[in-house]
DNA sequence: TTCCCCAAGTTGCATATGCAACACCATTTT
DNA sequence: AAAATGGTGTTGCATATGCAACTTGGGGAA
């Protein structure tokens, strides 16, 4: 069953989550790809944990226009920027692929139960940690974004990776087919850009391992 | 004194607000315009409410380069998403003119004491739904940014605005310059394109009030 | 092996956009 | 009243970028 093996269960005791689980009222199904997990325009008191597998959190605004939001993996959390969220266009929840989700009442997380004091700080602190990393994330990719041109967002997120490396060798953490999805911008646009940047010394760069020569000014 | 009105006590009674203040042992303090308030680069467990005034959240990474993460003003909370990160880069919170800001250690907010156990449930769930809200503004933002065009990202805010509003007119809530500034994009450029789409009858626009005039498919 | 698919890398072309420089208007300051 | 300030609106120009159309190379399936 395994309910602890989360970043929202973790440093919780196998005992006490299982515990807990009872105690919250916890659900559990499996989906199969494409099929809607939850929908956050119906209601909105779950937040979703998923066990195995991975999902797409989707917004359709009201011209029909579909965004993922969000990819959510295995052993993280979905929801938890949602349940407070008075939205006007829906939000899905969908497969990515099968897999299984575990269900559980929000309220239920914020809420004290009289046994597992202590445990629910450390649930409370795990959540916060988990939303923390998303507002994180989310800051680092707008600032990549508010780059004007290809050039200063590559840069700029190549000193993001290679202040998390503390080294100026790195490796970028995907193809760079998603590297330019990532950056919104056009991929050959990108290569093209990265060229000039290793004529002019800037960077040495092999497929996706990359090392900045120079500081920028 | 009035610990109660902000959005993190926000449907707590003020006595009982008293109360918790002392239980937390929270600390009050009046800043200087550009004054240093916090620095998350030498300590980062505390959160601060700013009280009056306002602050700006600012990196400053390897390079030197100055980033605004963001404004917080009155009645609403700085480090909700800091206390956790274990970022390299010196985060800074800078006063933006004079200022009050009450300082709560954060491991008191997720901790229960064993008085006023309701009243931190409501506070922990306060605490969510400011850091959710940070999350939905940021993703909105990303989506915005996320297009290509100038257009584009002009029409993905003004759907957004159209939205929040449920009408196809409403008002840009800042001046065109700031807009252009939120969009990443030069101010001239962004007029210009306003301009066209005007001529080609997609919106009417004066000054800072829109009405949308087409679907955009 | 051979075939197929996908990421990586390149190039030409049309154009969207940044930049600079300007004019206009309303408000505030001196 | 005159001057300074700041938002709004416009335009010319150089170029960065999106787009389309390629080639190349490696890894997996038949």
């Amino acid at each position: 069953m395994e309910f602890f093996d989360n970043f929202l269960f973790e440093g919780i005791e196998e005992s006490q989550c299982c515990e807990m689980m009872k105690c919250f009222g916890a659900r559990e199904a499996e989906f199969q790809k494409g099929e809607i997990v939850y929908d956050f325009s119906r209601n909105s008191n779950s937040v979703g944990i998923v066990k195995s597998g991975s999902v797409q959190v989707i917004r359709d605004d009201i011209n029909g226009n579909r965004v993922i939001l969000e990819r959510v993996e295995e052993k993280n959390l979905f929801g938890d920027a949602l349940v407070f969220s008075l939205s006007i266009d829906s939000i899905l929840v969908v497969a990515e692929e099968r897999c299984q989700i575990l269900f559980i009442d929000y309220s239920q997380i914020t809420k004290r139960c009289s046994k597992a004091c202590l445990h629910h700080t450390r649930l409370v602190e795990n959540m916060f940690r988990l939303i923390s990393g998303k507002v994180l994330a989310l800051s680092e990719r707008v600032e990549v974004l508010s780059a004007k041109t290809i050039r200063d967002k590559l840069l700029c997120y190549f000193n993001i990776l290679s202040a998390r490396e503390k080294k100026r060798t790195f490796d970028i953490p995907f193809s760079l087919k998603t590297l330019s999805e990532y950056l919104c911008v056009d991929r050959s646009a990108m290569m093209r850009e990265l060229g000039n940047m290793k004529r002019e010394g800037i960077i040495k760069m092999n497929r996706r391992s990359v090392e900045m020569l120079n500081f920028v000014v």
